[in-house]
This record gives C-alpha cells, sequence and structure tokens, in this order.
DNA sequence: GATATTAACGGACTTAAGTCCGCTTGTCAA
DNA sequence: TTGACAAGCGGACTTAAGTCCGTTAATATC
C-alpha cells in the first residue's frame, strides 16, 4: 500500500519495514541534486513572481536543467507544489496527532476532538491556498496511487476515524454515514470551494469554522 | 442584475422588461447561424468522441469555422457545454419550482421540500456528470459575470431560500448559518467531488442522498 | 581500473487552449 | 439602393503542458 520510495519525499513513516522488503533503490546522487535544486529554484521564483505566475519551464530555465529533467523528478506542478509542502504537511499531522493524544487521556470527547480538528484545517487551508490551489486542481481522482492524494487520504483517515470513535463512545447518532460524512466535511475545505466561500462570499474564517462545527453537532446523539 | 441578451442563451426569464431597459443588441444573421451549427456539430462529436476527447479545434474544423469564430460565440469550453445542458438545466429547473410551489401549498415542510430537492440535484448530476464536468472545471471564481455560473448561483439561491423559509416556520434551528449551510450541501455535489464519491468511493446515488438528507436533519430545531 | 548497465539528462517536438488582427459582410439609416 | 461601420470571420500566432528519444554519465561488478 505504502511502498517507501527514496523517489517519493512523501512516504509516511510506517516504522521501519522488514528487511525483507523491497530494495529501497536509492536515488542517483545526481539526481537527488537536481530534485533539491529543482525545489529551491521553485521556491524562490514562487516567492518572486506568485505560485500562478511561474511555468514548469520557467522552472527548468532558472534551474538550470532541460524539462525533461524536471518531469522526470515531478510528474507535474502538482506533485512538485506538494514536496514544497511536504514539511509543513507533516508538521501539521504531527501537530494534530498529539493535540489530538493529548485530548483523548483528557477525555474530551470525540466530537470535540473533531471540531479542533477541523477548525485547524481551516487555518491550515488558509495559509496555502496558493500551493494547495495548485495541489487540489488536478482532480481528486485519475490514479489512487498518485502521492500527492495523500494529504486528503489522511484527512479523510482522521476525520473517519474521530468520527468512528465517536461512535463506539456514544456520541454520535447511529444513523450516520460516517465514510460519507467525513467526504462531506473534508469536501468544504477543498480549496476551490474554500476560496470561493473566502474571496466569492467574503465569508471569514471563523464564520467557516463556526459554519461547519454547526454541522458537526447536528450529528451528536441524544 | 440579469441583462436580457441574445448573445447569451442562460438568461433567466424574469417576465418582460420595462421598456426602457437597455436595447437587446439582436445577434446578426450569420452569428445567431453558426451559434447553432456549433452547439450541433459539438453534440454530434460530444456523443461520437465522449466529451474529453474533443478539443475546442476540432469542434470548430467539423464545424467549418475558424477557431476566432467558435471563440467568439463561447468563450471556453465549458460555456459551450453549459449551452448544451441550457434546456435541461431550464426543465429541471422548472420542474423542481413547481413541485416546490406544490408541496408548499400542501403545507409539506420546507426541510423536506430541501430533501427533496438535493435527491433530485443528486440524479442531475448523475446525468450530466460529463458536461458539468466541463463546466465545473473552471473554478466557481474568475469573474461573478460569468454565465456558467448561473445553474450555481441559482442552486444556492434555491437551497438558502428554503432554509430561509424553514427558518421562519420554525424549523430550523436558530444558530444555522444559512448562506454558508448552503455552500456546504452545494459543494457536496459539486461534480469534482461527486465522481470521487461515485467512482473512488463506490458510492451510490441512494447513499450520498441519504447521507446528505441526515445532515440536513441535524439542523432541525428541537 | 575497465566495462556493462541503466538511470538520468536535455531539448526538440506535439497538442491544445486561447489571442490577435486584417479582411469581409450583415444591418440600418439616409 | 447605397454606403458607413460595427460585428463577425478565419486562421496564423503565442503560451504552456507534457512526451520522446538520442546522448551522457553514475554505479556496480569484475
Amino acid at each position: 500500500m505504502f511502498p517507501i520510495m527514496t523517489d517519493n519525499p512523501l512516504s509516511i513513516s510506517l516504522g521501519s519495514v522488514g528487511a525483507t522488503a523491497v530494495a529501497p533503490k536509492v536515488e542517483r546522487a545526481d539526481a537527488a541534486a537536481n530534485r533539491a535544486l529543482i525545489l529551491q529554484t521553485a521556491e524562490q521564483l514562487f516567492a518572486e513572481k506568485g505560485v500562478g505566475n511561474v511555468c514548469m519551464a520557467d522552472i527548468a530555465q532558472a534551474a538550470k536543467v532541460g524539462k525533461g529533467t524536471l518531469y522526470r523528478r515531478f510528474a507535474n506542478k502538482a506533485e512538485l507544489c506538494l514536496a514544497l509542502m511536504d514539511t509543513q504537511l507533516r508538521d501539521f499531522q504531527e501537530a494534530m496527532l498529539n493535540r489530538m493524544r493529548q485530548m483523548t487521556s483528557n477525555n474530551t470527547p470525540y466530537l470535540e476532538q473533531l471540531d479542533q480538528f477541523l477548525d485547524a484545517l481551516i487555518y491550515f487551508v488558509e495559509d496555502h491556498t496558493p500551493l494547495l490551489h495548485e495541489v487540489q486542481s488536478e482532480g481528486l481522482l485519475d490514479g489512487s496511487e498518485h502521492s500527492y492524494q495523500r494529504p486528503h487520504f489522511w484527512q479523510h483517515m482522521t476525520i473517519s476515524g474521530l468520527l468512528q470513535s465517536a461512535a463506539q463512545n456514544g456520541e454520535l447518532a447511529d444513523d450516520v454515514d460516517i465514510p460519507y460524512t467525513a467526504d462531506v466535511l473534508l469536501s468544504s475545505v477543498h480549496v476551490s470551494i474554500f476560496r470561493f466561500q473566502r474571496e466569492g462570499r467574503g465569508f471569514s474564517l471563523e464564520r467557516i469554522s463556526a459554519g461547519l462545527r454547526r454541522i458537526v453537532a447536528g450529528l451528536k446523539s441524544g
């Protein structure tokens, strides 16, 4: 399910893999150097001109590599942007896991944990709108293999996990379709929709957060 | 707000406009003929090869007009596809309005009307996935003027209108943020998300409908 | 150290969207 | 009718994504 490949910097740490696992097939030194060079160059160009105003050819040229090389490292702009967010995504993920562990040990209800997760997610999306816009401009479909779906995958797991725990804890009405509901909650923070709410409708972050949490509240048992 | 332009086949009928309104500026005969020709040609090509496998140049060539002409009539593929759905969209709209009028006169609760609207919308999206995919591939932002946002606009109006009526009728909890909630409900049937749920997750239409209606149920007062 | 293997590299090429602009023609008013 | 002119037209051109393939060079083995 999650082959660990150095080819892919986004692999989720799952602890060490048995020694019998597939050989890692390390990336060649020149390739690794180019990967780093490209990421660095892209980051700078994005900062200078804005993510939307930089095309792949610009990046290749600025990094002084051919387009072929660029595309061999990153299949498209979405993948490149995701790689640029990698650290921040991991940090967010880890911070949330810690926070939820903490809350669980304090007997905080799971639905309240979900509220907090959604709230934090909204702020994360707000902070990373430009890169996420590229990442999510590729549909969610077209190859479940693709690494850039991992964040979505993880977020869905988290939300449905919290709903599941809430259900087991008697916090959730028993007619709630957990996987579907997780999808609805997540889809509300899909960048294209989120940006429309922020810019088109002028909703504040607080308003979006409160609105979403009100929907969660509607799922409570009793 | 809704200038009636023959240029745009999607204008919503709002009854006759005062005689002092802007001159209609009728489309020239050759232009109108080309519009029809293009729509007809596109429809046929789409049927033959599938919407996704036909590019604008193909359509221009098949219709024996220049690309300039094609783009003068339809700014992009999304607009062209929306024009192709025009009739069906109007029919859906009208059918729903009638049904809701009927239900209102039977004192059907507004939240139940909303359930039915959402259910019907889901089936509509299912039936028009390929064209909607093109229509909605353009973001929701980028120009509120653009005609292809009208369906979304109308759908949002309908949903928030029903929520508003429900609120006035005491059916809705008073801490519900109506415009935001309408956005969430609508975003769940955005094609890209809907297709993911259908194809990626394998959810049935019934399941999607039930899941969404359960969320509406969570908004009830009492 | 020589050699075979194979990933990596560069940049020309293809495809499609969308723009531009000089020529043509429908329309309307005189 | 006719003539002015805005609307319409065609297709070359520009831009950007993404692919292909002949050449180069890192690594692993002997």
